[in-house]
DNA sequence: TCCAATCGGACGGATTTGGTCCGATTGGCA
DNA sequence: TGCCAATCGGACCAAATCCGTCCGATTGGA
């Protein structure tokens, strides 16, 4: 039940873009430097994120990298797929490979997609735009919804 | 964010061990037949989950295990943690090492502490009771559309 | 007292993950 | 128009973790 190291990654430099501002652009290179990640690893994120259509890249000199929605339209379900791949806790619950191994009617089973909607629902409910809000005000009062904040 | 083998493997046979009923007791082995799991990993998740005080185990001739609580007052949360240890998303939730690595004054860390309550919370809500009841009732609820299908 | 049955911990192999490097592509500049 | 610099994109390799197996320790019955 441990998030990727690579996600985990992805998710602070995507953060780190997003403060940029919705046009502002950047590069593998600069979000290295502002978020601590290595630059090749960066670069691999990059290549990932650019896969999923959660960022637009330019090569070439004077190219970077572009957030491709606005920042409260990207959530975090969004990012960790883009690295991880679906979110899904058991192989029965994604689509493909029922290789189960386990002969017996499997009596978990149904729930396992239970429990896996809401784990997915839990990471959907957070956007990008949230993330990259003030640290000082979400870091004291996360979860009680003040009216007129931000996002 | 997939599940580890052994915890899938360990709920499945805490809840073939909670159909046996409430002093019903088994053994490794019988549990093993049960559910297929190869008879060696069964034994080690066994241990596991007598040292996690979920099952309770008595040695020699004749011996076994039992559920050392009722099955509805123990939850997936319970199994899994037994298993995998802490349901901790990153290396900032859970108490100990803060060596993340990343210099800055990480703004994503306080929202982590959010979702990981969430998936937790999903995890505690069900309980051995709910995955050792009848399929057929549980597989009403569940959001599979198609009659009749599992396995 | 001996024997059989069961749990408990230790070891080795295999798959996945994370990190690094080099090539392909593009725009700017002389 | 040709060259060069900067950037993304994919492939390779090492490391760590995870899974499966085996053997020893312990206990109750005959």
């Amino acid at each position: 039940m441990r998030l990727s190291s690579l996600a985990d990654y992805a998710v602070v430099m995507m953060t780190a873009a997003a403060r940029e501002g919705a046009g502002g652009r950047s590069n593998a290179t600069l979000l290295a430097g502002q978020t601590g990640v290595p630059l090749p690893t960066a670069q691999k994120l990059v290549s990932r994120l650019a896969s999923a259509g959660l960022i637009e890249s330019t090569r070439g000199t004077g190219g970077g990298i572009r957030l491709a929605r606005d920042a409260d339209t990207i959530s975090l379900a969004d990012i960790v797929e883009a690295v991880d791949g679906p979110i899904a806790l058991t192989a029965c619950v994604d689509g493909a490979a029922h290789d189960c191994g386990l002969e017996m009617q499997c009596r978990v089973r149904p729930h396992w997609h239970v429990v896996n909607q809401a784990v997915r629902a839990a990471f959907s409910g957070v956007t990008l735009a949230t993330l990259a809000a003030d640290p000082v005000e979400s870091q004291v009062m996360d979860v009680s919804p003040r009216p007129g904040v931000f996002a």
